[in-house]
DNA sequence: CTGTTAGCGCATTCAC
DNA sequence: GTGAATGCGCTAACAG
């Protein structure tokens, strides 16, 4: 249409150069008009080659928080198994500041096309953008967002809201007199996880705001053997207690001192995350409810970004995607199980 | 690999006959050897052809339930822009029986290649789901499911589910000696939407479960000017209420009453669907709380269905999907908007 | 029944 | 700077 070759419009679009200002405006001028819109799937086709991606995350348990991640990533591989993609996964201990340097170390001397990052060590991480950023190689964060790096895309939640979401819902059932006890973890590494105090913030933010501050106790739960015998020891010294509350996705730890101390039913325990644990305690009722994040969201959304990326260089960098904090309980819990779209 | 040629491959994998049995299985097995995996995209390159789709709904206006199933379906048209679709909306107006027999009628002399149903009438839906299979045409349903016809699949949510959803918030939240207050809108047609009925029907079976079933009192609001007046009128003969409740789209209507009689922040009104209206609502916080169900993923999910539908045979008919329910409260509000996979 | 050919949108390679 | 040729997975049309 604009009387140039396939070669030249193919220059053109992808900004490759040596292409003359004339021919050039003349083809923009056409795609333009016929309304063009660029096919990843032909491209990828004719491209023939594969992709390397490498995926770093905190070790992803059966059944838990990071192993939904993958579950998203693996299902946006179906949904693009036209493209070539050979994903790599380098898992780190997230309670292990030097077991994430290491493995960040050997991904830095990894060749890749692009690299999804879960990550939990601020320095670790940043460390590790400034490798990629200087090689060019793409990333995207899921989970957690890092200030000061440069990925492609973000796709965390508002940890801030989700606390203050929390605090609505404690706001609407708390009973005259009633408190909340609040269970924090004892964290083996010494800083505690960023999300989970991001959470508390917007939690304790609420709480103030609507004059309920002091109706909220707290206590400590240790990793250790005896975790049991604390948490119950302290909902015995609470015996206004109406909620119990975890801000992680331990909360079937809470939930088994609970059944052990014959409460269930008696204190309303909310937690976070649809971990196969949480969902046990959840049907069987020693849970309330579950605050959550979409982690299957989070992982495809990495993905499909990651290629829309590759190979077609869309949009800006640094894009932050929010995504939505679920509430679920026993009632639209068999609904949530592994939808992306349907 | 299989020492054919590839048109022998295609008549194969499309099952079009006119292959011998010894090359079928010779073929089948190298298929599985390499894991083959049919590339719907290249196949539409190499179709060529477009495809005509017909959609048919309850009249959607801006901000409505509707307009989001349909901001779902442009959402799946752009994502598969690689294949050429139009879609043809013909709406029909769901308070009147005879407009969308006359719609449907309409529908049903048109050619098409596929046909997503958002149905309310039952017979009507029927009669022209029948003359979509004898004249072979792929149809979807979403939002509702009508029993007796034959879709491809449905995108529904479990309304007998969403009752009882409603019946856990309420419980959490219920207080001693406090009454919920149920406002039943009058239709206008003779019967009251299915969908609705479902809910009421879940609502009130976990309330009687829980022995919370005395708790609870109705009102009607009628469809005419002096609503507002009838409801407060309502509000004030039952002063025990904590909880007024619409299981329909309609909270706002309510919302406007509350808000006329200052009691916001009294009573907490709960509602369904994240329409325009009802947003506002929720920001002002004269709706507490709206619970969801993702009528963009309804519209994305039919739309995606007809096309592997028509390109790849895929799957049986008759699937039933059931999407998840959401509560959306002011702090997680910002983060539903439009989200489909992020 | 089966193989060949052409062509869809796209990208690379190479000659001019 | 530019165009022509080739090939990716796929399908339709046709020849045998």
């Amino acid at each position: 249409m604009a009387g140039v070759s396939a070669g030249t419009v193919d220059r053109i679009l992808h900004s490759r150069g040596n292409v003359s200002e004339a021919k050039r405006q003349a083809v923009e001028a056409v795609l333009n008009k016929v309304g063009y819109k660029f096919n990843i799937h032909t491209s990828a086709v004719s491209l023939k080659r594969g992709y390397h991606f490498i995926v770093t995350t905190p070790l992803a348990g059966e059944g838990e928080y990071w192993a939904s991640v993958s579950a998203g990533i693996h299902e946006a591989l179906e949904e693009y198994s036209d493209i070539q993609i050979l994903p790599d996964y380098f898992p780190y201990d997230q309670f292990d500041e030097k077991s994430c340097r290491s493995v960040f170390d050997t991904i830095s001397k990894q060749e890749a096309d692009g690299v999804i990052i879960g990550p939990t060590f601020r320095k670790e991480t940043l460390a590790l953008c400034r490798k990629l950023d200087k090689k060019g190689i793409p990333y995207v964060f899921v989970d957690a967002d890092i200030e000061g790096a440069h990925p492609v895309a973000s796709y965390t939640v508002d940890q801030h809201s989700c606390g203050a979401f929390l605090g609505r819902m404690l706001m609407a059932g708390l009973h005259e007199g009633k408190t909340i006890l609040l269970f924090r973890s004892e964290r083996r590494s010494e800083e505690r996880s960023s999300n989970t105090l991001a959470r508390e913030k917007g939690l304790m933010d609420f709480l103030q705001e609507q004059g309920l501050g002091n109706q909220l106790v707290q206590a400590i739960v240790p990793q250790t053997e005896d975790a049991e015998e604390i948490i119950l020891d302290a909902l015995n010294r609470h015996p206004d207690v109406q909620y119990a509350i975890v801000l992680n996705s331990r909360g079937h730890v809470i939930a088994s001192a609970i059944k052990q101390g014959q409460l269930t039913g008696k204190i309303q325990l909310i937690g976070f995350d649809l971990t196969r644990k949480n969902v046990e305690c959840l049907l069987d009722g020693s849970i309330a409810a579950l605050l959550c994040q979409r982690p299957q969201l989070q992982g495809f959304s990495a993905i499909r970004r990651l290629i829309s990326w590759l190979l077609y260089h869309s949009k800006e960098k640094n894009e932050r995607h929010f995504l939505p904090i679920d509430l679920v309980v026993k009632e639209n819990l068999p609904y949530y199980r592994e939808v992306i779209r349907g």
